[in-house]
DNA sequence: CCGGATCCGTAACGATACTG
DNA sequence: CAGTATCGTTACGGATCCGG
């Protein structure tokens, strides 16, 4: 099928079912929650759209990702994670801590904000599952939600399905800035670039939680 | 030079320097210590010359290769890691730990006990490294040596350097049924397919400490 | 002989057009 | 909207060749 290393080394097995070109960023998007197929595809720019079928259906194989029944009206069919997919978040978060350490992105590069959220949940401490909070986020348009519930922090793009108890607005640059600790709460909201809706200690304690702490807190050997 | 996939997120450009074919094999190779180019183009079998000369050349860039004079008389020039290439410890034990949910590999793949073995210290628990008695390994004509120094484990291909407290030898089988627990030193021992010279409550430890547990004791998050 | 560079056939990828 | 079909381009794999 998928061209394989043969060897019997795990990680060349498992670089034989992730390895290939968009892969991982596939898992990376169902990571922020199961979507529909259109959206995966517009939300990795440059894939073709017969590369993502079969990558879709190769991570089928191995439950990586699964078919699913999306909820709300419509019943509209998508992606979620598998059991194998959920298993890969040590990976991915080992990978946010190296790309950590890489010279900046050159300018006019694809950002969303909800990778950005992403790497912050990923390389937050254990505490931040006591986040409990419903926290939406809204940068230049894009809006997302997470929540701790005491086991992890569920992370989603789109709208908090219920009223959140914490509302935070800004442009990109500001909340790049926020995500990497370069400004503060504070300062932001002085400056008029943050918008804080609900408890703005609850908006410090976030941003105290998983800020992106970079060089990181070295995990591993 | 290699295409990327433009855009800011961590885990894309950590993907843009690693997610290349063969490039974190080469990264797991230079793992077990400095190589020659013809060493490693031997111990990656499929790979083509000019690519391994480009993927060097490309990692070097980002030192997470490097190039070296090997040690020992003469002077011969080798390739190790660097100091991004070392940071990447935590990513291989992820891969390793992922890949040991995985089903067994077909028969007929190509199979070194330093892959093995390399596994075992990427994801033994942290008492590992004071497993300071010098261990040289020979699975069926294939050695390699480690110890423990208090700070890390090191690990790598050919002869001890001095002379071991400890040495095991064996066939491919028994190691791999040893390294996944599923035999024990003893019955190894009795049924002659495991030869231990040393103290055997070592070599009891010795596998012990290192034994690649499946499930695994979950790290991260 | 070792460490590559060159060349060329094949397989993977990217873009667009097309279909149920 | 969720894919499949097609086709030009790029990357890879294998063999051969070259300089120290």
């Amino acid at each position: 099928m998928t061209r394989s290393y043969e060897q019997t080394c795990r990680i060349a097995r498992a670089l034989d079912v992730l390895g290939e070109r968009w892969t991982l960023l596939i898992v990376r998007e169902l990571a922020l929650g199961p979507r529909r197929y259109g959206d995966l595809l517009a939300d990795l720019p440059g894939m073709g759209t017969s590369l993502l079928a079969a990558r879709l259906r190769h991570l089928e194989r191995y439950d990586v990702v699964r078919r699913t029944v999306l909820p709300g009206p419509g019943r509209a069919a998508g992606y979620e994670l598998g059991d194998r997919g959920t298993a890969l978040t040590p990976l991915l978060a080992s990978l946010v801590e190296w790309g950590g350490g890489l010279a900046p992105p050159p300018p006019g590069s694809f950002d969303r904000a909800a990778w950005t959220m992403l790497a912050m949940r990923l390389t937050a401490p254990g505490e931040a599952v006591d986040f409990d909070t419903v926290t939406e986020i809204a940068v230049d348009g894009e809006t997302l939600w997470l929540q701790g519930d005491g086991e992890r922090v569920r992370l989603e793009t789109g709208p908090a399905p219920v009223k959140p108890g914490l509302r935070l607005t800004s442009g990109r640059a500001t909340f790049q800035a926020l995500a990497t600790g370069r400004t503060t709460v504070d300062d932001a909201m002085a400056s008029g670039e943050l918008a804080v809706q609900g408890d703005a200690d609850r908006a410090r304690l976030f941003f105290d939680l998983f800020s992106l702490t970079n060089p990181s807190p070295t995990h591993g050997r």
